[in-house]
RNA sequence: GGCGCCAUCGUCUAGCCUGGUUUAGGACGCCGCCCUCUCAAGGCGGAGAUCACGGGUUCAAAUCCCGUUGGCGCCA
């Protein structure tokens, strides 16, 4: 293998599968979908699901599932048709099926003296930390285990206690790396303790998992969580422990900010919906969704708002991330959704809609091709007003069913005003005498009919409207009743004169 | 407790590296006007930031330096 001087760029998403894929993990996600697109590099998904209580496959499935719904694809890891099937020859890609990996690793820590086996127990690692405590002191492990002698160690494995390995922190230096977004950063050694690479359990810690598998799967590029700055110099140090110095040297970091809730506070379920596919099922588009991730904290020289998804892949750059936490704002989110919905195409729209359409009950499973264009009439007069997908039954109900509920203040205030059923009524046999029964014909009648009475156009039009749509808001009037059609007009007109409350 | 990171309108942010062109720009939200058959959308305009605070450096600082405070994160 000839390998050229420039690596081609190789990042990753490593998500630990104890839930859906939220909010500040689906921003991780596409920053680093989107350096890899713009770079024409790979996209590795991995699953470090070491944590064996918290880690479900449902989870994983969630996360896979979120991810496609965004659009973000990757290039190697898990399968989300298939669960045996995999992505990319760097596998396996859950960190569970990669055991025999991390021990081989930490056996050569071990050989080589650059990591020992500790045997405390819970009890005794509890009450140093609760000593270190009382005395003001940072709670670290004190390296009781680190000298052990072999006779030493012998004998606590015939008193049968389990040992985790743990690493030889150096006591004194600096380990410094510079970090994409936040510059040079620097760690002092001595503040270190020797930290757990693996557990009784074979079960290797998020630390040194990570290093191992970077490595093997040779990433150039890691980009995460500002949670994990301080986890980086315990990072290199193993990395460097391992031999492989040069390939950290190499490795750039690239540390986001994080996101906070509207308090400040980090993004919880204390502040509703923080999984994405709630969001999908909120009626947001994914391409909005992508948009609006992509903007906390991303940003461009004029500060632009939109963005296609190729222009996203353009311009996107880790080096104009910003440093500040960033708090995840619905309402724009929600602004940023009506944007998209009113660029998508009106079959798009519909094609979008239909689910919601369904779920409300308002559109049966199979439709002929005349249903099917009148949801599409429907759904076109009212697309630039709906801000979710999950507006739209709400807002297209009165045209598709007939039995539309009427509203108590519009009838009180329209249909109950003095001469407005009496007009209704006048209307109702020259409406069904119209020929020209469009938009254009519809409204040239009611703008005649007004002034042949000598009344304002709003009192043929606010009637009218209620009559045969039950409210006082909606599409325009014409153009809904030229969708609705004359004789579902002049039956409602019929239905709403005669009805005894009205008169 | 230690260490680290961060700090520009309510919010997302531009500008900061390479001081003066900034009466600090854009976007969401908010307010008003216009358009109009209603609601939206759209157009126009407005309010909103002593650039966290305090010291320096300089003819000149949001921009450079030091300190303080606050928020957040990591370590357990």
């Amino acid at each position: 293998m000839s390998d050229s001087k420039i690596p081609s760029v190789r990042v990753r998403f490593a998500p630990s599968p104890t839930g859906f894929l939220h909010i500040g993990g689906a921003r991780t996600a596409l920053f680093n979908w989107l350096f890899a697109r713009r770079h024409g590099g790979i996209f590795i998904l991995r699953i470090e699901d070491t944590d064996e209580v918290r880690s479900t496959e449902d989870s994983v499935q969630a996360i896979l599932r979120g991810m496609s719904w965004l659009g973000l694809d990757w290039d190697e890891g898990p399968s989300l048709s298939s669960k045996d099937e995999v992505r990319g020859s760097s596998g396996p890609y859950y960190q569970m099926q990669r055991l025999d990996l991390y021990r081989k690793y930490s056996d050569q820590l071990l050989n080589e003296g650059k990591a020992y086996r500790c045997y405390c127990t819970s009890e005794e690692l509890e009450a140093m930390r609760t000593r270190a405590m009382l005395a003001k002191r940072p709670p670290k492990y004190d390296g009781r285990c680190r000298n052990l002698t072999a006779a030493q160690r012998s004998e606590k494995e015939t008193e049968g206690r389990k040992a985790v390995i743990r690493f030889k922190t150096p006591t004194d230096g600096v380990t410094q790396f510079d970090d994409i977004v936040r510059a040079h950063v620097a760690f002092e050694n001595s503040l270190l303790d020797d930290f757990v690479l693996l557990k009784a359990s074979g079960v290797p810690t998020y630390q040194f998992a990570v290093v191992v598998d970077d490595y093997l799967m040779k990433i150039t590029h890691v980009v995460r969580g500002d949670d994990h700055l301080s986890n980086t110099p315990r990072q290199i140090l193993i990395f460097e422990a391992l031999g492989w110095g040069e390939f950290v040297k190499g490795l750039k970091f690239a540390h986001l900010s994080m996101i906070l809730g509207p308090d400040g506070t980090r993004l919880s379920k204390r502040h509703g919906a923080t999984s994405v596919e709630e969001y999908e099922r909120q009626g947001y588009l994914p391409e909005a969704m992508m948009n609006y991730l992509a903007l906390l904290g991303w940003s461009t020289e004029d500060s632009q708002q939109l963005f296609t998804r190729d222009d996203l892949i353009s311009k996107f750059e880790l080096e104009r991330c910003g440093k500040s936490p960033s708090i995840f704002d619905p309402t724009k989110l929600l602004w940023m959704n009506g944007e998209y919905i009113r660029k998508t195409g009106p079959d798009e729209f519909l094609k979008r809609a239909t689910p919601f359409i369904k779920e409300a009950g308002l559109m049966s499973a199979e439709l002929t091709g005349d249903q099917f264009n009148y949801f599409k009439a429907c759904v076109a007069l009212e697309q630039e007003k709906a801000k979710l997908l999950t507006d739209v039954p709400k807002l297209i109900d009165f045209m598709v069913k007939d039995d539309y509920p009427m509203d108590e203040k519009s009838v009180e205030k329209v249909l109950k005003a003095p001469g407005a059923i009496g007009l209704l009524l006048e209307m109702k046999p020259r409406l069904d005498a119209l020929t020209d029964f469009t938009a254009a014909g519809i409204e040239k009648f009611c703008k005649d009919f007004a002034v042949e009475k000598g009344i304002k156009n709003g009192a043929v039009f606010h009637p009218l409207r209620v009559a045969t749509s039950g409210r006082q808001q909606g599409p325009s009037l014409f153009h809904y009743m030229e969708v609705l059609g004359k004789p579902k007009v002049i039956a409602r007109i019929q239905k709403t004169c005669a009805a005894p409350d009205i008169r």
